[in-house]
DNA sequence: TCAAAAGTGTTTTATCTACACCCATGA
DNA sequence: TCATGGGTGTAGATAAAACACTTTTGA
């Protein structure tokens, strides 16, 4: 089925007159690959834009909150079980013109995860890629509908959600290292930290890191003490963008 | 017309059997009134809620963005002229529960303003009024559908903004004194501040206040400096709400 | 000349910044 | 024992916190 059969117009219209819209989830799933931060796309199967790039997303149902529902869809298109991951709703997005099927909302939402997999096989998924953000924003066109901006909204939220939250460790797997979350910075703010004073302050932090004791390995030099994430939700005191 | 009026099974429904959703905005529209935080409410005129308190907010039309349509509510609900305001969209809202018509996806704004009228007179801006924000957060039911929490996700907005933005300014009414601005982030934060302390940030950071050279008679006591909003949207540093 | 409120200055304390230096490991 | 990268320590600059003090007005 597809959504342009609808009025004589074109509109997307409810049986009682009362106009009526289409509602989505769009979904901006962000990753670290490749010392890079990746968002995965998919190419779309059905019109409108049948074979472009998008991010992923759905219909949401009737009987689903919004939450559940960007849930879901990370499932069925993506394969990829949100459980993991950091879930934020980003916004709403309605303009007139971003549908040519009409009227459609919708709710972008942001998620954050670690080694995240690339889709495979038979499925939905089997269309879904990492690509790195900034190739994205640096082609108005590089994706379907107003898909660039979400992302790029995306971005600037998760840069500073980074600040005063602790969601930074999401795009760790367990156990990390010290430098491995400084990376995780350095990446998504685009600025190179001083090591030392990271460290003091990612310590100090309340709840922020769980030390488990362990270490890990290098390629070469001293092993990195291993860490958890601790159970606070926001960062305090923050750590500011401005900061080395 | 009612929204009720859809299929057999309630259920809001598109002619093309996709299920569809009815879109609104609702508005939180903030302001100081007798050196409170107040938001201003409608007496519901239809159902479902008929004659209880709830935030202002209608349909969107096909042919707006949100962000207009959330201005044309503004005009049309509360004759408040959106001009001078601050608008801003805080997220969407879909619970399948949370209206009882079926399916009812609203995106809310969050609106600051200054001096704001209490609306009167013969149109449907009669039915509004201001109330303390603290009243609606106090009673889990103060209000219709999900405006509640609504309400409590606004507030924290607010707070959170004031800590990195220049949008404090858009309560105050230009000229305004420092007294006033730092009164505003008294109520919002809901704690008090060292008037030293924030006469130093407030006029040291780049592009917040606008010095008009004149000065404004007290009641009692010297004269205060009287300013004029910046160009800057951005705090730089921001104010943290843990600092005095 | 007194009360009241704006506005200035100062001391103490905490934090950021930059950078030197030490530690633990593999080759 | 050397290179490599993790980890510690520290001095100077910057900013916050608390509070004493001065200025300007109306009564």
């Amino acid at each position: 089925m597809t959504f342009n059969e609808g009025a004589a117009d074109g509109r997307l219209r409810g049986s009682t007159g009362v106009e009526l819209s289409l509602v989505t989830v769009d979904l901006n799933i962000f990753t670290i690959r490749e010392d890079q931060l990746a968002v995965l796309l998919v190419e779309r199967a059905n019109a409108p834009f049948q074979g472009r790039a998008a991010l992923p997303g759905g219909r949401v149902r009737t009987d689903e909150t919004l939450h559940e529902a960007a849930h879901r869809e990370l499932l069925e298109e993506t394969a990829i079980d949100g459980g993991r991951l950091h879930l934020e709703q980003l916004g709403a997005y309605g303009d007139p013109g971003r549908d040519p099927r009409g009227r459609v909302v919708t709710v972008a939402y942001l998620a954050l995860g670690s080694r995240l997999p690339v889709p495979e096989g038979g499925t939905d998924a089997a269309r879904a890629y990492w690509t790195p953000v900034s190739d994205v924003l640096g082609d108005p066109a590089a994706l379907a509908f107003d898909h660039v901006r979400i992302v790029a909204d995306a971005l600037e939220r998760t840069r500073r959600t980074l600040e005063y939250t602790t969601v930074a460790t999401t795009f760790c797997s367990e156990p990390f290292t010290l430098p491995e979350l400084r990376r995780v910075y350095e990446i998504v703010w685009g600025r190179d930290l001083d090591a030392s004073n990271f460290r003091r302050r990612a310590t100090r932090a309340e709840g922020f890191l769980e030390a488990t004791g362990e270490h890990r390995p290098q390629a070469a030099g001293r092993p990195a003490a291993l860490y958890r994430r601790g159970k606070a939700p926001l960062l305090s005191p923050p750590f500011l963008r401005s900061a080395s």
